[in-house]
RNA sequence: GCACCCAUAGCUCAAUUGGAUAGAGCGUUAGACUACGGAUCUAAAGGCUAGGGGUUCGACUCCCUUUGGGUGCACCA
């Protein structure tokens, strides 16, 4: 099945061959004009182009080559050149038959970088996107036979915390933490995350407002940075408050990671790496500050240097991810890493990949890949907001989603009604984040996702398990189904044509970095599929062979739903 | 100010990277089914791809330009 398209390809090579032209890359496609045939080859105009000859004249030829094959039923010529290929139903039996949906493993390693919390911070909806896609496309890697690593990259440092733990000393300044002579074991004290969501809004505002607070902050960011004991110690039961309750997020979204590393990790890399850096003569100094200059000659514009220490001496976000690709090569090695974020952060990366590359810290051969996605708007079309104009907490987001998945569930469903509702929700959420283009901004519209019908995941949930259903009533009936021995009409014809595009959508998914031509074709399998299951009453079919066949197809359109839904991360409920 | 991205059906999104008649979903209208789970299926209407110019056999896609949006541009992360 995986090969279709390759052997396809070849066939046409080969006819190209035999009519004395020589191209190596041929691309044949799903043809537009399913009227005309079930694929097409575009390539001949070109080549016309180059042999300075008529397209119409070589196609026909082509033509001849190809129909002296029974692996077509049809082929002809159009327009100015195209080739439109019908297959044989003999030929499209054998591939429908060959089970070969397993990726052999490859030696490459993916690291790939997503989800990006804040540590005392709650998720928020700007986090979805990176958690969905991040997931998603590690999930695609590991399918197609990639090593991967995934690290959440947490933000646990620099002045976000210093605020919080200031604000906490001054509402708890007897906790021992704060003594500076204390040398004892620190007790653990109550921290929630409500009490930390809390504090940190306040005492980002407050800083905002007062100077002094501000100057504070620093001090206190400051004597996190040089490990103070005492500061050190709450830091570390702030974290795991915070990452307990990141987690837990990250569970509803089926998301999971290798590595749960963050800026703290890498800041002790930061003096190695500066001492490293001061050596190769790439540092200059400019307006107090250590930049590292890396616009090329051919920018249109002038990329601003990279910087990397502050004319106060302290270090900045971009520092941070140097380190953090200093640790990531010097540890993993990786041949590519991906950075799942907004994509307005895109200018940030660039200096950090050039500056790591300038710095060999990475070599030209370590793809750096920052895939950046569109903003999450509401109806509006302005960024997603609460109604009071508030950034809204993703799990009050998952939450209204639920409740509305929850109402529109089946009455008749009793058991496991809880456990059901979350997966309708999470799949709803994550089916319409993955649909439009990663690039493209969307709108975020909780009404419409909550509307079940049409191109949305509980769609393709109920479907998929209407599949399961109608397999297990085949169960029931003894009635076995080992192969697909006959292609009866244009349903069960249009659901093989459909299977063999599977290898294509990966491959083109993997390459783009987006998630929408799978999300897109799972949706267009899943209706020719329904459309096959209203027009076949598959268990009363009297003809064992026509009942057999679409039983098989059935079980592979079925397996190959499942796997597509677990790369999307989108789990499926037993019933619904 | 400089640079990048976007503008496609009433609404929300696609378009195999230059291919044939620009596709889906929602919504609207009209239909189907005493059958395997009706959260189903069939069909119709809906477009000068923001406007204008160019490149070629061929343009939503590439180049120029106008208009209207969005984003980024060193001591925040």
């Amino acid at each position: 099945m995986k090969k279709f398209y390759k052997i396809l390809e070849n066939k046409l090579k080969d006819a190209l061959n035999s009519c004395g032209y020589n191209i190596s890359d041929i691309t044949v496609s799903e043809s537009d004009r399913p009227d005309l045939g079930e694929y097409q080859y575009n390539g001949i105009m070109a080549l016309a182009k180059i042999e300075h000859q008529n397209p119409v004249q070589i196609a026909n030829l082509v033509k001849e080559e190809l129909l002296k094959d029974n692996f077509f039923k049809d082929v002809n010529v159009a327009g100015p050149g195209f080739i439109n290929l019908t297959i044989s139903d003999e030929a499209l039996i054998q591939f429908v038959n060959i089970d070969d949906y397993e990726y052999s493993k490859q030696d490459k390693l993916i690291f790939l970088d997503y989800g990006g919390a804040n540590v005392a911070k709650s998720l928020h909806v700007g986090h979805l996107r990176s958690v969905n896609i991040g997931e998603a496309l590690k999930r695609l890697c590991e399918y197609l036979g990639y090593q991967t690593i995934s690290d959440t990259h947490l933000g646990d440092w620099g002045r976000p915390l210093g605020l919080v733990i200031l604000e906490l000393s001054k509402r708890y300044s007897d906790w021992l933490f704060f003594k500076k002579d204390y040398d004892g074991e620190y007790p653990k004290v109550d921290i929630t995350n409500s009490l930390l969501e809390e504090v940190y809004p306040y005492a980002s505002n407050k800083a905002k407002m007062d100077e002094n607070y501000l100057k504070e902050a620093q001090k206190m960011t400051k004597r996190l940075q040089d490990n103070e004991r005492g500061i050190f110690a709450l830091w570390q039961q702030i974290m795991e408050v915070s990452k307990n309750e990141i987690q837990s997020i990250y569970e509803r979204l089926n998301a999971h990671f290798d590595l749960y590393k963050g800026e703290s990790d890498a800041e002790k890399y930061v003096p190695e790496l500066i001492n490293y850096l001061d050596k190769l003569d790439i540092v200059v100094e400019s307006e107090g500050a250590k930049v590292i200059p890396i616009s090329l000659e051919n920018d249109k514009l002038n990329i601003p240097p990279m910087l990397l220490v502050k004319s106060d001496g302290g270090i900045l976000y971009s520092t941070t991810e140097l380190a953090t690709l200093y640790d990531r090569m010097k540890n993993y090695n990786p041949s590519e890493i991906w950075y799942v974020a907004d994509k307005r952060q895109e200018l940030h990366f660039t200096q950090v990949f050039r500056a790591s590359l300038k710095a060999h810290i990475t070599l030209p051969e370590t793809k750096l890949v920052f895939a950046g996605f569109g903003t999450m708007n509401g109806k509006d079309g302005k960024p997603f907001k609460t109604r009071d104009g508030g950034v809204m907490r993703l799990s009050d987001l998952l939450s209204q989603v639920k409740e509305e998945s929850s109402k529109r569930l089946n009455d008749a469903i009793k058991e496991e009604r809880e456990e059901i509702s979350e997966c309708i929700a999470i799949s709803a959420v994550k089916f319409a984040d993955l649909l439009p283009n990663r690039n493209s901004d969307y709108i975020f519209d909780i009404e419409k996702f909550c509307d079940l019908d049409g191109k949305t995941g509980p769609y393709i949930l109920y479907s998929t398990i209407r599949m399961k259903s109608l397999l297990n009533k085949a169960k029931e009936n003894n009635f076995k189904y080992e192969k697909v021995s006959v292609i009866a009409n244009q349903y069960d014809r249009d659901l093989i044509l459909k299977l063999n595009n599977l290898d294509n959508v990966l491959n083109k998914s993997f390459n783009s970095k987006s998630l929408n031509d799978i999300t897109e074709y799972l949706y267009s399998l899943t209706t020719s599929f329904n459309r096959f299951y209203a027009e076949n009453i598959i268990l009363k079919e009297k003809d064992p062979q026509k009942r057999e066949s679409w039983l098989y197809l059935t079980s592979i359109v079925y397996k190959i739903n499942n796997i597509l839904l677990d790369i999307l991360a989108i789990k499926v409920p037993s019933q619904m």
